[in-house]
DNA sequence: ATGAATCGGGG
DNA sequence: GTGTACGATTCAT
């Protein structure tokens, strides 16, 4: 039989000896899949003299438990030079790690006979290996041939599949997506979950147990245990391919794991009837559910996307705010904690609770399509690619360059080589402070992608650093450094992004010829984005100390090459009469002289003028006009703070960068008063009512007319209390409450205010249920929260503290 | 002053 | 499946 579906999750399992890779999709038709193929674990060993070495191996395995299954001499690529392997296939994926253990006492630095050097590629996943080896999109159409498969799986076809083959079509079929928040009330140091809320095409639903006036969406269940038993039936009869949260790795999936361990209830929503298990990742593990895909579009917001965010903070309201234009329903932790305890208003908190889910879906229809493409790129899952850093992004894509091309895997730094590592330095980005204050009429001229473009004009890779064939060439100097790249021979990771470049380059071509408003435009967008990320993403890898093409040298020379092309940029603009406003590593921020007439026929220009002179495939472009901009210098610690200022542009967009500062750790009160200043400052350019809007605020504050509620401070205790060398204000408030006999947990979320009395902000720190208005310091709020919200913002208008204090005196 | 420790996001 | 951020705030020295 032959099945054509779109593949979204793969993983392998063992069945009495035999190992076999499981893919899970989905036909045009609806109909889900899941796929069975027999593949060979194996890794390989780089011998000094490979008839030798294939001697011992056998007779170093001979008496041990792990077997190897047998042994060919194969030809690879390692760093440029072809070498002769053996590859070492063995029985079960764990044994790759077993077999290697054993043969690397044959290394002579580890005391053995020296007939092997090294070994490579024994750590890669299996499931991975069998993706990587067949050429396999993370995410793709296949055509498998093959035949029916006895298994209990939730799955309309299962095959044992013979050959496979990847299909050139892009659109995915209809996949069902499902989102789901829960919302939470401590009791006795525990979390219990109160409600639940469900998101999908067909499906508003929230699961909570206290009688309320509901909307018939709300179905009220006897106890939490019953609320988790009807989540599992809800998700598995919906049956969706892709289940989303926002944060469910860290919060969410934790929280039911252990509601359902305490209630006996078990957590099975996945297609092939195990238990949803976390796989552990760097620092926090990551929910994953068999056949299923779960997104925490958190993650990939935190990792991928934030930095093209204007927004700072990343949460799920000032997320959806930026992007979808819709907001969480207004409802603080206090009065989500009275409405349960008192049983009033639930059907807000129901609201409240399916805003969430119905938000995480939004995102979802918007994020899904550019997370498929990332993976189509990478070559890896979506569940993983959605998890994956700047790095690992473009690590993932080498790695599978370099199967295609032959090559060796490096393998991963050891602990104390990336200690090492670390301990280097190298000079980053030019700045060219900027000249504070208001501007009229700027242009932004930015290079496009400068650090892959270098990387790809001047062939930097970690095999062409510092050829010996090279070194008496003059010309192909690194700016300020000793380093030389080859001009005789092309290096891997250049090689790479050159063809990056230049396969994102027609897309662009090919997007300009047709509707954009097209599905078609549609994906090639998000396929020319998720390529441009992972040639942004080459640079920081070169400088990441754990990246198995790690090279400092070459991170160094981006940067060199970078500040020398920013400089001569600014020189040139100079030159011709421009003012340079602000630069920065790869943008540049000029004016002209106001005698002059059209700033955008003259920028236009002025890039010709120079794109013509720079090498290879860089380019100056222009970003953007504005009609007015403010600037701020980067104060104390130079080349350390982030960009900060704003743009108004002719149809009053802003583009503000680096100027907001709240998060849940300020009081709402700050983050109020920050969010109306820049209303004020930015959109209508209200300096005097900004600056007698926060003059009220504090002379209110003096008077002590603020709610409480818009006072209180919220922090997580994130250890036990007893762990804490460092004890800050809400260690203390959480101390205070233990001794009063409050139950205090790890992982709590500890409401405070500072109050007055001696001593430091942290032992005047009390917890909100001990406060009344009477306690509150208000110098606190003054001095720490509002006047900095407020001074981020107006600060730009040079605007300071004397001045804006002096007057709230009178 | 400067450095170390801690936090965010989710509820 | 080894391990990644980073800027701001407060305590500690």
């Amino acid at each position: 039989m032959r099945v054509e579906f779109f593949l979204f999750d793969t993983d392998y399992l063992q069945k009495e000896g035999q190992v076999l890779v499981r893919f899970f999709g989905k036909t045009e038709e609806g109909k889900t899949v899941a796929c069975f193929f027999e593949y060979e674990p194996y890794f390989y060993v780089l011998p000094q003299d490979p008839n030798k070495a294939e001697r011992e191996i056998k007779e170093l395995l001979k008496d041990k438990k792990v077997k190897l299954k047998r042994m060919e001499k194969v030809t690879k690529d390692l760093e440029g030079q072809e070498r002769e392997f053996l590859k070492v296939f063995c029985e079960l994926p764990q044994d790759t790690q077993k077999i290697r253990d054993e043969i690397k006492k044959l290394e002579k630095r580890r005391g053995g006979s020296g007939s092997v050097e090294e070994e490579y590629e024994y750590s890669i996943n299996f499931y991975r290996r069998f993706l990587l080896d067949e050429k396999i999109d993370g995410s793709c159409w296949l055509q498998v041939k093959g035949e029916p498969f006895e298994s209990n799986l939730n799955a309309d076809l299962t095959i044992k599949g013979r050959e496979i083959k990847v299909l050139e079509r892009v659109k995915p079929p209809a996949l069902k997506l499902l989102s789901f928040d829960i919302e939470t009330y401590e009791k006795a140091g525990k979390k219990n979950i109160i409600m639940l809320s469900l998101w999908g095409e067909k499906l508003k639903k929230v699961l909570t147990y206290h009688q309320g006036n509901f909307p018939p969406w709300v179905e009220v269940v006897d106890s939490e245990k019953k609320l988790l038993e009807r989540f599992v039936e809800i998700v598995n009869s919906y049956d969706p391919d892709i289940i989303l949260t926002f944060n469910g790795d860290a919060f969410d999936f934790p929280v039911i794991q252990e509601r359902m361990a305490q209630n006996k209830v078990k957590l099975v929503l996945s297609r092939d009837g195990e238990e949803m298990k976390f796989t552990r990742r760097a620092r926090v593990s990551s929910a994953r559910i068999k056949g299923r895909v779960h997104i925490d579009l958190f993650t990939f917001i935190r990792n991928i996307l934030s930095p093209n965010l204007q927004t700072e903070v990343l949460s799920l309201d000032a997320v959806s705010s930026e992007l979808l234009g819709d907001q969480k329903i207004e409802m603080d932790y206090q009065e989500l904690l009275e409405s349960w305890q008192k049983k009033k208003d639930l059907a807000k908190l129901a609201e409240y609770c399916l805003k969430d889910s119905e938000l995480t879906f939004k995102l979802a229809s918007l994020l899904l399509p550019q997370i498929l493409e990332i993976s189509r790129t990478v070559g890896q899952l979506p569940f993983d690619t959605s998890r994956m850093t700047y790095g690992q992004l473009a690590e993932w894509y080498l790695t599978r360059k370099a199967v295609e091309m032959g090559k060796i895997i490096p393998n991963q730094p050891k602990w104390e080589d990336i200690k090492k590592r670390k301990t280097f330095t190298y000079a980053g980005g030019f700045v060219k402070e900027p000249i504070a204050g208001l501007h009229e009429n700027v242009a932004v001229l930015d290079f496009r992608s400068l650090y892959p473009s270098i990387i790809a004009t001047f062939n930097i890779s970690p095999e062409t650093l510092n050829c010996s064939c090279c070194e008496n060439k003059t010309n192909y100097k690194v700016p300020e450094t000793n380093y030389w790249f080859c001009q005789e021979k092309k290096g891997f990771v250049s090689q790479v992004i050159k063809e990056l470049i230049e396969k994102r380059a027609l897309l662009k071509e090919k997007l300009k010829t047709i509707d954009r408003e097209s599905l078609e435009a549609r994906f090639l967008d998000n396929r020319q984005l998720s390529l441009k990320i992972v040639a942004n993403a080459t640079y920081g890898m070169f400088a990441f100390a754990g990246a198995k093409w790690y090279c400092r040298e070459c991170a160094e020379s981006c940067t060199a090459f970078g500040r020398h092309f920013i400089k001569q940029t600014i020189k040139e603009a100079e030159n011709k009469g421009f003012t340079v406003v602000y630069a920065d590593t790869d943008s540049c921020f000029i004016k002209e002289p106001e005698s002059r007439g059209d700033l955008f026929q003259e920028t236009e220009e002025f890039l010709n003028y120079v794109n013509k002179k720079l090498p290879g495939i860089l380019e100056l472009e222009l970003q953007g006009i504005y009609k007015r901009g403010i600037f701020i210098p980067r104060g104390t610690a130079p080349g350390t703070a982030k960009k900060r200022y704003a743009l108004i542009d002719e149809n009053d967009n802003l583009v503000i960068r680096g100027l907001e500062t709240v998060r849940r750790d300020w009081c709402n009160l700050a983050k109020e008063v920050q969010r109306q200043v820049l209303v004020y400052i930015l959109k209508n350019k209200e300096v005097n009512k900004a600056l007698n809007y926060v003059r009220n605020v504090i002379k209110m504050l003096r008077k002590r007319q603020i709610p409480l509620k818009d006072l209180t401070i919220y922090e997580q205790l994130t250890k036990p209390i007893s762990s804490y060398k460092q004890i800050g204000p809400h260690v203390v408030a959480a101390q205070k409450m233990l001794k009063r006999g409050r139950p205090v947990g790890e992982g709590m979320l500890v409401m405070f205010a500072i109050t007055q009395g001696e001593g430091s902000i942290s032992e005047r720190a009390e917890p909100i249920e001990d406060v009344t208005c009477e306690m509150i310091d208000e110098s606190y709020y003054i001095d720490n929260q509002i006047i900095p919200a407020a001074l981020r913002v107006l600060q730009v208008l040079s605007v300071s503290k004397e001045k804006l204090l002096g007057e709230a005196l009178f």
